[in-house]
RNA sequence: GAACUUGUAGCUCAGUUGGUUAGAGCGCUUCGUUGACAUCGAAGAGGUCAGAGGUUCGAGUCCUCUCAAGUUCACCA
């Protein structure tokens, strides 16, 4: 053996070992020990150090109690199961995937304790993530998605997320992931994409799905609309406009939606404005007057401004509710202004087809050289310096446009089928458990106040939503996108395409429709044959897919899969997607199984520099685990990461760190180096057995095993990474081996405990104790052929 | 406005159901090492565990309050 370890020469090798084994694959497992204990090789033809076996030791007491020998492999009878989290199918890993390493070191844990164990890879398409990134690449090309219809769009997309495919997954395996991979899943697979189809069409049979004409928000950039978790709410300062409204003043922010409104709200119990309640006024605007009707609602906040508001329902959310409350008293139908491009439409002709931008700017110039007969401004007052918070984009951080679209939505608390109600009891009972500092409330708190889900994407790279609206009869009602005979992007009402179209050319060539509310529509995965149908060409969001990952990932594998490893043992992933995802599996979930999709939550916290900051690509401090990995080998960087490391809270790491855990590689390699040396040539004053020191030796040993693996059944991965280090490194080593040149430590006692810590240290550094167990094994000091599926120690007496 | 988390050595963090002299890595001081490892070893300095009060035989750990930092949510005409 080399002085030095060099993980350089050994973990791909080591990879390759594990996976040519099958070890990863639950199946083969049990196989792989029982017919190591059957090799002729390996049963009781031992020299003399392979006494110094724990394997063989429990095996000759075995014999000696006359139990048939079943050979080494224990199981347990108990089944452990994860799903990976899906990483990006087109996207390079970076250190929060790295963190994945906590479930590697769980399920090569419970492989070793002798549990049934799986640990399912896959990827997952991110809807929107991709065709953003798609659709960057094609602007360099100088062409955009309107450039095709729907299906070459997703023919392209497809074909570019295979080509990037190989990249994360090479990743995973780089880091030692032990994941079965004969179980991979794609989000888009076809078996995957049936039955998520399944279950959109199970929840419309139980009423849970409706299609609702609403504000959504909307973001103009990406061109599509998100639900409320995906808006990232903002503090700006703003100017506040406070503008003659008829008798009235209002303040505004947003003077372009002013061709919007369609009443003037007061509250209830304001003496200034309860002679104007249920009054139409008179309005003066530059462009012309308009009569507008005085509501008085609670809402309303006498304290603040004018304590009067103007209501423009279809660009802004609290005046949308309170437009359905007052529907009846309010005469003038809402009509919105601005289009899903963030241009200003049905307004006066020199604001239409001006962006909000620009409109403001041109509605405030006219405001303010307007005078009105009497020669006053209706320009009453600017207050620069507002201060509000707005609603942004969470991905391109552009301005949320709240718009009123027709989408389709899931109630998240029906009376009969309360989904949050159901995830909420599940909690409660302990079904399912949260490890994160303080993040079961926080869920709580999450799923208290969830509004409907708004799964509606105006994406083409997703699952189409399978849904069909009748064109017979309803051909005014829809509006069609599509790529004419030249290629031309073309839009309009069906109706007027259908004069020098036929139907099924329009399909053919279509990017998107739009249908009115009104028109009907049917919920299957085929087009319906009673009639002309055209489908929706909204796709799901891509987390209503991912919230039953657990589920289709088992389903679609092997067929016994589902019973024998739902609900899984642990779901581990980051807290910063506890409300998109977790929240959502577990809704889902429930609705699906009747069973929480989880025992237990294991959230693992951000990773920051060394110095505790962010990490951002603006700072520079981005930290690359492929490049760390290349480094100091992927078993330092898995130490550094695990070690000390607790859910919930986030982990500060930095190149002392990996260089410290990389330092722990070669250690292990030394430690084994020289006690392989001593048991071929042991030094004068070296004891093979009975030294003084040996009792307490063993009783430290059990110690040191039962409190690791009380540990890693409490889920405290970052806790036995620390025990194992510390007694690793400053007792076994600094104490046993340096006793033991003194002959006060046997021989028979260090190779116990060497063997004893690879298999401890194996779940946090598998290359380097894998690669040291060969060496052992060549030497005919293990049995096993392979340390990833021998057992876990045990307290020997 | 509210909720949650955090405050322990110079820095980054552990501390398992409350139980002797509070731990690790990095950094620092002194010394050692010609046969596991300088990617090493030994010895050491450095902490009234944010502050105050309480429960207890006993509190870094449980409770209350105060201060500070961070995260998130809600409102915002």
């Amino acid at each position: 053996m080399d002085s030095r370890y060099d993980f350089k020469l050994s973990e791909e090798k080591i990879y390759k070992l594990w996976e040519e084994a099958d070890a990863f694959n639950p199946d083969s497992v049990l196989k792989l020990r029982q017919n190591d204990a059957d090799n002729p090789d390996s049963v009781l033809k031992l020299r003399q150090a392979d006494a110094f076996n724990p394997d063989s030791k429990i095996e000759l007491q075995k014999d000696k109690n006359n139990q048939p020998n079943k050979g080494t492999a224990v199981a347990t009878g108990n089944k452990f199961s994860i799903v990976l989290p899906p990483p990006n199918a087109n996207d390079p890993l970076h250190v929060g995937h790295a963190m994945y390493v906590v479930e590697d070191v769980m399920i090569r844990y419970h492989r070793m304790l002798g549990d049934d164990t799986l640990w399912i890879p896959g990827t997952d398409h991110a809807g929107i993530e991709t065709q953003f990134v798609f659709e960057k690449k094609l602007k360099k090309e100088g062409k955009s998605r309107f450039n095709f219809d729907r299906k070459s769009l997703y023919q392209m997309i497809w074909q570019y997320v295979q080509e990037n495919s190989e990249v994360a997954v090479d990743q995973l395996k780089k880091l030692g992931f032990s994941l079965d991979w004969s179980r991979f899943k794609f989000t888009l697979d076809e078996d995957i994409v049936a039955e998520v189809l399944e279950t959109f069409q199970s929840l419309y049979r139980d009423g849970l799905i409706y299609r609702d004409f609403k504000l959504v928000n909307y973001c103009t950039k990406c061109g599509t609309s998100y639900s409320e978790l995906e808006v990232d709410h903002v503090e700006r300062i703003d100017p506040l406009y406070t503008i003659q409204y008829g008798p009235l003043q209002v303040s505004t922010v947003r003077p372009e939606t002013i061709f919007g409104d369609v009443a003037i709200a007061v509250n209830p119990n304001d003496p200034r404005y309860k002679e104007y309640v249920g009054k139409h006024l008179e309005v003066e605007f530059p462009w012309g007057k308009k009569t507008m009707i005085v509501i008085a609602d609670e809402y309303v906040d006498p304290k603040f401004g004018t304590g009067a508001v103007k209501v423009t329902p279809y660009h802004d959310a609290n005046d949308f509710q309170m437009w359905e409350t007052h529907k009846n008293e309010i005469i003038e139908q809402p009509i919105p202004v601005i289009d899903t491009s963030g241009k200003i439409i049905n307004s006066p002709d020199k604001y239409n087809n001006l962006g909000v931008v620009n409109a403001r700017e041109a509605v405030l110039k006219d405001y303010k050289s307007y005078k009105t007969a009497e020669g006053k401004s209706l320009l009453i007052s600017v207050n620069e310096k507002y201060t509000h918070s707005v609603g942004t984009c969470y991905r391109c951080g552009r301005l949320i446009e709240p718009l009123p679209l027709p989408q389709f939505f899931i109630k998240v608390a029906d009376d009969k089928i309360n989904l949050v109600q159901n995830a909420l009891n599940a909690l409660d009972t302990n079904e399912t458990k949260i490890f994160g500092a303080g993040r079961e409330k926080i869920l709580r708190h999450w799923l208290n106040n969830l509004k409907d889900w708004n799964i509606s994407r105006q994406i083409t790279w997703g699952i189409s939503i399978p849904v069909w609206y009748k064109t017979d009869g309803n051909e005014e009602n829809i509006i069609v996108n599509f790529l004419d005979k030249e290629n031309q992007y073309q839009t309009g009402l069906l109706s007027d395409w259908l004069k020098t179209y036929s139907l099924e050319e329009i399909k053919q060539n279509i990017q998107s429709i739009s249908a009115n509310i009104s028109v009907p529509y049917s919920v299957s995965v085929n087009e319906p044959t009673d009639g002309n149908y055209i489908q929706e060409s909204d796709t799901f969001d891509t987390w209503f897919s991912s919230s039953q990952w657990p589920i289709v990932t088992l389903k679609t594998n092997n067929k016994s899969d589902f019973e024998r490893f739902y609900p899984l043992s642990v779901m581990e992933t980051g807290y910063d997607i506890l409300p998109f995802w977790v929240m959502r599996m577990m809704m889902l979930g429930i609705y699906m199984t009747n069973k929480s999709p989880f025992e237990n939550v294991y959230l693992h916290g951000l990773i920051r520099d060394e110095k505790g900051k962010k990490m951002s690509k603006s700072k520079g401090n981005v930290i690359n685990p492929i490049e760390v990995k290349s480094e100091f080998g992927a078993d330092a960087l898995r130490m550094a990461l695990i070690i000390r490391s607790t859910p919930g809270q986030d982990k500060s790491v930095g190149k002392p760190d990996f260089k410290a855990m990389r330092n722990l590689t070669n250690k292990t390699w030394n430690a084994a180096r020289f006690i392989i040396m001593m048991t071929e040539e042991p030094h004068d004053k070296t004891v093979t057995e009975n030294s003084p020191l040996d009792q307490e030796f063993d009783q430290k040993l059990n110690d040191i095993i039962v409190e690791v693996t009380q540990h890693f059944s409490n889920l405290k991965v970052g806790l036995a990474a620390e025990v194992v280090y510390n007694e690793f490194w400053h007792w076994f080593c600094d104490i046993c081996i340096e006793k033991s040149k003194d002959g006060d430590v046997s021989l028979k006692k260090l190779s116990y405990g060497l063997i004893t810590f690879l298999k401890l240290l194996h779940p946090f550094m598998p290359f380097v104790t894998e690669t040291i167990w060969q060496e052992l094994l060549e030497k005919k000091v293990v049995k096993n052929k392979l340390l990833i599926v021998s057992d876990w120690p045990t307290p020997v007496s």
